[in-house]
DNA sequence: TGGCGGTGTTACCGGTGGTATCATCCCCGG
DNA sequence: CCGGGGATGATACCACCGGTAACACCGCCA
């Protein structure tokens, strides 16, 4: 390739952009604009938009480095081999450590920023879509030992995934004014409640 | 009072716009603008802006009706006395057929309207909280009939409230493409989990 | 007839996403 | 040493949206 270096500049001036958009997020709250955005790196609009196509791209960019950063930490979480139960805990200890100490870029990621950026709409749903079909494998494998029928693998882990947002919410909400559970005590009422509930998933009614 | 023939005329008229706003919701999606609710009346901003001080307000109030709409329903769920667990059931059934029948307004509320207009946003806290605190309670006492410790009621309820509305909304996406399980059988899979689940919650690590 | 409350519109402001246009600078080949 | 091109920068603008000021009109009642 001819313009290889130029690309690499290209590639780092961009980064250098995103690091800018965290910074701004940080300081901003979640509702940046894009001159925030531009002021935190120090330049105007034009500059940025140079190297960022438009919000989307730039909140996509982001979701990317934060899914990757997030999913790593999952990775961690269901690799050590101690069962099924033992990855359960692990990802959901990591799901909220991640959460806590990332609150700003969480909300904007998750709240703000796939309303005007049908891009990181369709990236977070994307990886939630992943994650739950591994949580479904997962499921389904288990319910499978006892030769239960899997018919509701997946719905239970769409509702898995959503119950842990929803306590982390909660979690959040309630450690920021007062005071709240440890998180592994919470981690530990949700595997109890989700280990617990899956064995009652394919009950007869 | 001598304006109230004034104020039966305004509250007539707000209604009028409130129905507008619905009906523009449902054409125009979620992103709605105030013209387009305006237009959907049959009249200009201005006027529109004389019975709602603003999109807050307008938020608000629909947020209002449809609450209360739907908080009628989860009564009517709580009421016959199957006990606890036929509440259970029919609750997660009446919030299931209720997005489903208002999918579009459901995402303006929830997802839409909560950013733009912090007032939606406190009163759809409010609702999940008062929810929430109705689930803790019926979740306590069941712990309570078995002696069991009812630290984790409070996050277990809202949990369970993130469980239900993520299943619905994957459910809701797996019905708008391509076939999907009825109603009546997610709302028995989730019962049957947290139902177990709860019986799970408090048993010692 | 005059005025007054309600209804309506056009035209505007402030802010936000996004862009056209111009100035500058640095580096590289002749 | 110098001239030109590509990258860097800023100013000034547009479109759109929420919200408002100003003005016109109609109908009713003293």
């Amino acid at each position: 390739m001819s313009t290889t270096a130029a690309d690499d500049r290209r590639a780092r001036r961009r980064a250098v952009f995103l690091d800018a958009a965290d910074a701004a997020i940080r300081a901003a709250g979640p509702g940046v604009t894009m001159a925030d955005v531009a002021a935190a790196a120090g330049v105007t609009k034009p500059v940025l938009y140079r190297f960022i196509s438009d919000k989307d791209d730039l909140a996509g960019a982001l979701a990317d480095r934060y899914v990757t950063r997030l999913q790593a930490l999952l990775e961690d979480g269901t690799a050590e081999g101690t069962g099924p139960r033992g990855m359960l805990n692990r990802t959901i200890s990591a799901y909220l450590a991640f959460i806590d100490s990332e609150p700003e870029i969480y909300e904007f990621l998750v709240q703000r920023a796939p309303i005007e950026s049908p891009d990181v709409a369709e990236h977070l749903t994307r990886f939630t879509h992943r994650l739950a079909e591994r949580v479904t494998d997962v499921v389904t494998a288990e319910l499978q030992r006892f030769g239960r029928s899997t018919a509701g693998a997946e719905a239970f882990a769409h509702g898995m995934i959503g119950m842990v947002q929803a306590a982390g919410d909660w979690w959040l909400a309630r450690r920021s004014e007062g005071q709240s559970m440890s998180r592994d005590e919470l981690v530990n009422h949700l595997v109890r409640v989700l280990w617990t509930g899956l064995a009652g998933l394919p009950e007869a009614d």
